[in-house]
DNA sequence: GGCGCCTATCGTCGGTCTACGATGGCAATG
DNA sequence: CATTGCCATCGTAGACCGACGATAGGCGCC
């Protein structure tokens, strides 16, 4: 088993639509975007978002080599964005592929499209 | 002069259309996106945020009273919106309104859906 | 079994944020 | 002119963040 299975989909979530009932304002909506918007206020946690949003599909070892930060640095920007749910890593044999959550990207947009 | 006049619009901009022609996406939009995300990385500002947008019209002393914050630390909130550009302050005799810029605010909202 | 690659975690240092009280400036009021 | 109200700024203490190197663990490969 897990032989060298690497190609398009091994963890991306597949494709749910379920709307998010959350209220969009009130105090726990506040703390939830505060949350958010302070996840992404790091150019380079904005800059690993865009990445795994641009590729569509997760990326596993290729982030590090896309920023000019060292390892553990990217380690941790990347920690911080699974802590608030936006994206999602999960092991792939020998590497940990991350993939963006839609769900809490469309969270995101509908917290600031309600402002 | 200057009686008990504090109604609709001393100071809020007077609703300019004007399409923004920067780029959604880059290193530059990185960095702008994560200035505004950081300003609104903190519950009170989002609150102060919300207040402002839901007046729709400047709100001039009455923002420290809706906050369990000292005057001095709400004061620092809106210095930190105001440097990003998301808010604007002007003077109105003897005390100052603040209200929201919606070009920054419509900024925000175009970077995050560009996501 | 041993080696090498990749990632997470730890420890640390310097800088920033957040909160507050205290202080000072400015305009209107008396 | 003195006072009052409102806001900004200063100074400070504690917490948090961002960066790095060093270290530890998991998995494939020889």
């Amino acid at each position: 088993m897990a032989m060298g299975k690497r190609n398009a989909e091994p963890c991306c979530p597949p494709a749910d639509q379920a709307a998010d009932l959350r209220p969009i304002e009130g105090g726990a909506a506040d703390e939830e975007l505060a949350a958010l918007a302070k996840a992404l206020g790091h150019p380079a946690r904005v800059q690993i978002l865009r990445i795994l949003v641009r590729t569509s599909t997760c990326v596993c070892g290729d982030i590090v080599d896309e920023l000019p930060l060292a390892q553990s640095t990217v380690s941790q920007h990347l920690k911080v964005l699974k802590e608030v749910g936006l994206i999602r890593g999960e092991v792939d044999g020998p590497r940990v592929c991350y993939c963006i959550e839609p769900r809490a990207l469309r969270r995101l947009k509908a917290l600031v499209g309600g402002l």
